[in-house]
Formats: structure tokens, sequence, C-alpha cells
DNA sequence: CAGTGTTGCACAACGCCGTTATTCTTCACC
DNA sequence: GGTGAAGAATAACGGCGTTGTGCAACACTG
């Protein structure tokens, strides 16, 4: 009946579990007793598989990395990098969009089941960063941005990106702005001001909004099997 | 001994040691009991007072927005409004690091003691904007932003400011981009992507450095009077 | 194929939490 | 001075994370 090895489906249940918890119920639903008892099991599993409560956190922040990666995956490498710039930060949102409870343990510092990031968990976090930063490089290779720092650059467009996206979750940005004026004013902008030219910039982005459903929006990301 | 009516001071009082609580010992420290115990009260006082734990969170959040506009109001107009709003997004990065548990809660999104900004909170917040949305006008008058629209660039500056805030109080800003660096080339190019020439934007932040000490970190905030 | 030890798991308990009911005290008002 | 309203202390309730205890089931040894 009960199995002899620590069993991953398990692990990855619990895991599915607490997401949807969170994302449900909000951060007072998620608790050892009723994860378990959705979950058909007693307390105890929460501290086999992962230690503790906050093990568990650490674990759906490794997750909501994990689909911001895949996320940037479907992003295409185009001959117009800058329009695949666009289209990463627009992976980053709607992925921020889409998993926003992760998104706010992956980012809002600390709280949650007293939960607070390690040095590794940021690595994870800046790892991801990798795409932007190639992405960046191959602008500047194409002579958009001047003579830019490719390192620089990304963790410009991830500022803007995630300040926009933080703000928006936490609803600061309504109407006369609002999210969406706001993003592509910021793009535009930023685009601009890392030493791309108007016209190329806003031609970039056309291009960019055509390939935003189909490279980032359709598959909807996986986010729990029960 | 007791007074009849509810005391202003005692008030403030709770908030101050619940502050401090969460600035010193974090999340996990702050708890009815411990506040009680350090005000030499009950834990009543936070339910007569507050209504509840969360009613204390809110009024630390406001709190948090009353610093943030004190450090704007320290900010002087000169007959350079660029080099006014670079000040200005220091204000909001010193208040930000000053107060950075704070700062969690106005915009970490949910997750302290149940806590959730409400519609009233969130406009708290826009309002303490009114003072970048007006050196933004100040700036678009001088011919610094061209046609730019102020209350968007506002908003750019707001996301600009609170993304590398927000990532840098995460802990996610790291030689060798870090956040100093991050911070003044994401001003140098925000300001030339909305409309600025380059050179004048490189003299307005030098004009601003020099002021940034004496305008923002000068007058360390007092915690409240409320 | 037994014996044996390890280990996943359930159950119950501990100490903390936010919150509430009860009680007492103390002041404001007539 | 009497009376009623309201702040405040105490204790209790349910829920939380976590931990100790005991059991049962598998892996490994011979």
């Amino acid at each position: 009946m009960s199995p002899r090895k620590l069993d991953p489906d398990t692990r990855t249940t619990l895991v599915d579990i607490a997401a949807r918890l969170l994302a449900e119920h909000g951060a007072g639903a998620l608790s050892t007793r009723k994860i378990a008892a959705e979950a058909g099991t007693s307390t105890m599993a929460v501290y086999t598989y992962f230690g503790s409560m906050s093990g568990l956190v650490r674990e759906m922040v490794h997750e909501g990395f994990a689909r911001l990666e895949q996320q940037f995956a479907g992003v295409r490498q185009t001959d117009d990098p800058v329009a695949d710039m666009a289209v990463l930060g627009h992976a980053y949102r709607h992925n921020a969009r889409v998993n926003s409870h992760l998104y706010a343990v992956m980012f809002g510092g600390q709280s949650l089941a007293g939960f607070s990031l390690t040095e590794d968990d940021r690595q994870h976090g800046r790892y991801t960063l990798a795409t932007v930063v190639d992405c960046a490089g191959r602008c500047i290779a194409a002579g958009r941005f001047g003579e830019a720092d490719p390192l620089l650059v990304a963790h410009e467009m991830w500022i803007t990106t995630h300040g926009l996206v933080n703000l928006e979750l936490g609803g600061y940005l309504i109407d006369p702005v609002g999210a969406d004026r706001a993003y592509e004013a910021m793009l535009t902008s930023l685009l601009v001001g890392v030493g791309d030219d108007v016209k190329s910039a806003a031609a970039s982005l056309a291009a960019s909004k055509k390939r935003r459903r189909r490279e980032v929006e359709t598959p909807e990301p996986v986010t729990s099997r029960n």
C-alpha cells in the first residue's frame, strides 16, 4: 500500500495542491493541514517531502522560475532581435499574470510562511535572465543598441518589466494610464533610450505584437494535474 | 490611570512598535502578543485601536506612504526639472531602502497577517504620485520631454524606480551590474527615451547627484505622528 | 525465504497565533 | 453621588507549524 521510497508523484502533487490553494484561496489557505486534507495524507507529508512549510514554498518559487524559463523558451529568435526582446517582455508579463501568486512569492520579499529567499534561489532567478542577456547581445550585434553592455541592457529590461508587472498585479495601474498603455510606452522609451532609433523601435514593436499571441499566450502553461 | 477616550499616543506607539518588530525581527515577529508585551498592554489594545491585526498592517501601509510623501516634500523645485525628477527618483529609492519592511507591505501584494490592499489604500498610493506628475509637467513645459503626457511619464518613472527598488530589496541586483549602476543607467535611458537629449539628460543627472544628499538623505524621516 | 533494520506515515501533543467572550474598572454625564 | 457606557485585562477557542511516538511496510542480509 504505502510505497517504500519517496514518491516523486506525491511530491509534485503536493506542490500542485499548494499552488492551487495559494491561487484560489490566498495565502491564508496555505497550511499543512489543508494540503494534507486535499492530498489525503497526514500533515507529515509536508515534512517528509520538504522538511517544512517554507521548504514547500521554496519549491513553489523554483516552480515559478521554471515556468518563466519555459515561457521564454517559447519565444523565437528572429532576425529582428528587438522584436524578440519585446516578445520576451510580453512573455515575462504574461507568465507573471498567469502565475501571479507564485510571482508574489518569488519577488514579494518575505512573509509567506516565514519563507525567505536564499542566495541559491536568487541565483536561479538571475540565471533565468540569461535568455534576455543573449537577446540583448543580438540586438547590439545587429547594430540596434549602439555600444551598450548586454548585461546592463538585460537588467534594464528586467527592471522595467518587473516594475510594471509588480504595480499591475498590485492594482496600482488603472485608467487613464493602465498597464497595457504603460507597457507599450515603457518599451518604446527604453528601446529608444538604450540606442535604437524611434522608427526602428516602433517597427519592431509592431512586429512583436503579431507574435505575442502565438509565441507567448497559446500554450497555456500546465498549472497542475489533479 | 486608564484614559477614558482612545489615546492617540497609544495608537502611534502601537504602530511604531509594530513597524520596529517588523523591521528588526521580520514578519514572523509581528504578533498581537509581542506588540502588547512591548507596549505594556494586553492583546486587546490592537483590537480596540485597529479592529484587527490586518487593520494595524493597513495603518503601517498608510504610514509608509506618508513617509514617502514627506520624502518627496524635501525635494526642491528648481529651474532644472529633469534634475528634480532624478532627485525624486532617488528619494523614492532612499525611502524604500530606509523603510524596506513597510515597502514590502505596501507593494508586496498579499500575505502579511491576511492583509490585502483595498482600493482606498491604492488610491493613497496613486495620490503620492502627484508630486511626480507635477514634475513631469514641468519637464514638458521646459521643452525637455517633447509632447509627452505628464501622467504617462510619471508612471514610467514610477515603474522604473519601483522595479529597480523591488529587485534591489529582493537581493537580485548584484555585481557586475548592481543597483547603483542600474539606477543611473535606467534613469539615463528613460530620460532620453521620453524625449530629452543625451547631453542635457547627462547634465541634469550630474546636477541631481549633488542635491541627493542634502535633499533626500539628511533629514532621517521621523517615524510617525498621525 | 525468514529475519532485521530502516523509513515513510498517521496520530497525538506542544506552543504559538488571531480572535472573542467575559469581567472588571473607570470615567462622563445627569 | 448614581448610573451607564466603554476601554482594558484575563482566559478561552480554534487553527496553525512543528515534533515526538508508534506502527507498518518495504529493502536488504544470510
